[in-house]
DNA sequence: GTTATAAATTGTAATGATTACAAAAATGAA
DNA sequence: TTCATTTTTGTAATCATTACAATTTATAAC
């Protein structure tokens, strides 16, 4: 398949071959998540949708997402327990939130590596890693104040 | 203060270097959380207490477990959405949940750091590492079942 | 095109953990 | 004791997510 970074160029040929249904809202929202990249909430999704889709309903977000999780399309991200995010990216990479203005943003992570003497005799299916702080933008404005 | 393992021996004492008023819920519930070591939920503490404090609200876990974090006396951890899990040990370390019978372990980070380009500009205040899968116990009963 | 069946979408109600808040009880100094 | 402060309690509210049944849309057969 065609893509770039990672990104299907192609969401309907992409979605039939996860054998997803290509219907008007799972491309919309499918669309949304792989162009804009900020880890959005169900709330943010149909928020931004409701506007070119004045019938949409955040159930059928919720059942959109449900899906794409299901068939790997997407992963949810918890970070605080007041939300899920979404993600299209499912190669392995952590996680940062800013926790003045709550922008989720990715994090490549270079040298990672779990070793536990305690993970002895489990089987993982899944690592999650994330950080929490003050991004970029919220960090100079902090440090402005403090002068 | 007196310790093993990280663990304070005089709760009492401990919570009043704390600046926190050792009553006898605050000095139950972190009681239960440092010998239980099962990072369990508010309910689950108020489950287990419920039974030598008759009167004991939920409500009132919330409190002393709110008052818990804000001092620093015990950390969230937030693995799932549904659930606020809580853990005294508030040195670095990571968490592994059963997927299946719902446990969390504790998980020693011999080796771990993140290094990442994309923290470049960010303050960072906390960091999490979690893993899902099966468990020592659950892996041995799945096993056994594809035999 | 009509009809029949399945799939997708919607609206509303239910869930459940957590929080808000005010009343009641306990504490502790004066 | 008395009065103020802190702690604890019970109940109601919040809010993201889920359950579920009804409606609409898509698909294929006739
Ligand atoms: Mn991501
Ligand atoms: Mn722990
Ligand atoms: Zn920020
Ligand atoms: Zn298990």
């Amino acid at each position: 398949m065609k893509t770039t970074v990672g990104v299907p160029l192609d969401i309907v040929g992409y979605l039939k071959g996860m054998k997803i249904k290509p219907s008007l809202i799972r491309v919309k929202v499918l669309d949304y998540l792989i162009h804009k990249r900020n880890h959005p909430t169900a709330d943010m999704i149909f928020k931004a949708l409701a506007g070119e889709i004045p019938t949409l309903s955040k159930t059928s977000v919720y059942n959109t997402l449900k899906s794409f999780v299901l068939a790997g399309v997407a992963q949810e991200i918890k970070i605080e327990n007041t939300e899920v995010r979404y993600d299209v990216f499912t190669n392995v990479h952590g996680h940062f939130k800013c926790t003045v203005c709550g922008s989720v943003e990715d994090l490549k992570l270079d040298a990672y590596n779990i070793t536990s003497d305690d993970l002895e005799g489990k089987k993982i299916t899944e690592h999650h890693v994330y950080v929490l702080g003050f991004c970029s933008n919220c960090n100079k404005k902090k440090n402005k104040k403090n002068i």
